[in-house]
DNA sequence: GACCAGGCACATC
DNA sequence: GATGTGCATGGT
């Protein structure tokens, strides 16, 4: 009960801030699809440049993704990092929807952790894309973890150190109403706060979250 | 120039 | 299962 409380707060600390975030930034749930893998390890804003070229060249599409070789997509794609594996991790993903008919809905039907084992076994998915893919494109709720949710929590000292994903993903999907709407916002809520305060542990004076840090880091904080 | 970003696979122990 | 490393552009 604890627990739960302290996460509805947390919620609303930075839901009170900064308002919906309106995610995922996208015109369709194959451009989250693309946008997932394109967002591995880096700045969203790279990943942007990189879709906005892939529509210019029409290549935002399953067939013609497809159809194109691994060495043009990756020219695509550059502006993303990690261009080559992309390009092969992009291919990979979209050929599986291709092959589970490219309907979101139908996809949708075959259930959750049907789902999330299909995209986990894909070369180049791994959890944090799977879990995004399946949230944010199939609106199936599954609470997405990243470094920035991790800092938060271990920062707060609500989980150990050496957490796995697996269990930062319960401690949500514990204490929290299976919520799609509540997952999408709040996950969205956490990547915001780790970048505006969450780069690195000195800065915390003005986060949201700062009054709920343990005692002797809020005043360290404070004296930062 | 160093460091990190809305990760992941693979090698190695 | 944990830890280390390559992938690579772009911004601070």
């Amino acid at each position: 009960m604890q627990v739960r409380n302290t996460l509805h707060a947390y919620f609303q600390d930075l839901h009170s801030r900064y308002g919906p975030q309106k995610w995922w930034p996208a015109e369709s749930p194959f451009e989250i699809i693309v946008g997932a893998v394109l967002v591995q390890s880096t700045r969203w804003q790279n990943a942007e440049k990189a879709i906005a070229t892939l529509k210019t060249f029409g290549l935002l599409d399953p067939a013609r993704i497809l159809e194109t070789d691994e060495e043009t997509l990756g020219l695509a794609i550059r502006s993303s990092g990690t261009f080559r594996v992309k390009a092969r991790r992009l291919r990979a993903v979209v050929q599986w929807f291709v092959d589970r008919g490219a309907d979101v809905d139908r996809i949708r039907d075959l259930g959750l952790p049907r789902l999330r084992e299909e995209l986990l076994a894909l070369r180049g998915i791994g959890r944090e894309t799977a879990d995004a893919i399946l949230l944010y494109a199939f609106g199936l709720p599954t609470f997405v973890i990243d470094r920035y949710t991790w800092r938060v929590l271990t920062r707060h000292e609500l989980v150990p150190e050496d957490v796995t994903y697996e269990d930062m993903k319960e401690f949500f999907e514990e204490n929290l109403e299976r919520d799609r709407e509540l997952y999408n916002e709040f996950h969205a809520q956490i990547v915001k706060v780790g970048i505006e305060h969450c780069r690195s542990k000195a800065k915390c004076s003005g986060c949201p979250l700062e009054s709920r840090l343990p005692r002797r880091d809020r005043t360290e904080a404070l004296r930062g």
